[in-house]
DNA sequence: CAAAGGTACTATGCAATGCAAGGTACTTTA
DNA sequence: TAAAGTACCTTGCATTGCATAGTACCTTTG
């Protein structure tokens, strides 16, 4: 997959992980979390955190109420429940033990590297590898 | 989502990266490849592995090559094309940038948690919120 | 030599989430 | 009163990881 669609990829679970932690702090509404995903660098829009909330409403992991603003529509403010709470608990072992997984994967090509490089970090082409006809069976 | 579906959806994305990490070392068979993803604590059997190796071949980003064994059927060897390189550097920055956000967003979160107690680490359960009933419109 | 076991690989439909695009509704401003 | 701003909603689609069932080759055993 192209680099755009990999990001896409790759916020899947995570983007709810996020809103979570958002909203453990305290009530929070629509905007402030989008305010607080962009300066995270997660970019993302209305269109995708409406649907996300309403899923996790449906789940019974948040909760919501009405407040009157002084500027415009009236707001929904979401908070966790007690299932929310517990499901963040769990997705922050998740994240830490898949974080960990990827980033010792990533450490050792970075050491296999150094290591053929004789310890420079200067990232050299590896030779272009020849690709032999297919012989068993056909091509899949 | 509960946390066996949350683990599932955060791998979308990231079983290719360290895939293409794995390969990008110098050739490998499949065995090889589940054996570093399970010794990292990433659990796939080989009816995940197949496929995805499959879709990183005809998008181009693989090659392979057929090598007799001598305990069993001719293996399928893997190596990264330029494309496949290409494509790692670029999700090495993706990975990167996504793993930074989340950590700045949890982190954030434990902050605010240990303002709340007063400098102290130990968690304590928030109070549970209180649900008022909906009030412009229905429930969604 | 045939059957069984081990190993390697293939195919396919499904579940689930993030996304894009179009939409409604309330409040404020001109 | 209409336009702009703000808040929220709906829905179909793209994509990947997964589970399951399957085929095929090689080695070992009877």
């Amino acid at each position: 997959m192209n680099i755009e669609n990999a990001q896409v990829q790759m916020r899947k679970g995570i983007l709810e992980f996020c809103i979570l932690h958002i909203i453990s702090r305290g009530e929070v509404y629509a905007s402030d979390m989008l305010e607080e995903l962009t300066s995270a660098r997660i970019m993302v829009v209305e269109g995708t955190l409406y649907p996300l909330l309403t899923r996790l409403k449906n789940a019974g992991l948040l909760d919501y109420k009405w407040v009157e603003s002084t500027s415009g529509p009236p707001r929904k403010y979401y908070l966790l429940t007690e299932t929310g709470q517990a499901s963040l608990k769990g997705m922050n072992d998740t994240w830490q033990e898949l974080s960990d997984s990827v980033n010792s994967i990533v450490s050792k090509t970075d050491k296999h590297k150094a290591a053929i490089n004789g310890l420079t970090t200067v990232e050299s082409p590896a030779p272009a590898a020849e690709t032999s006809p297919d012989t068993p069976s056909g091509e899949n």
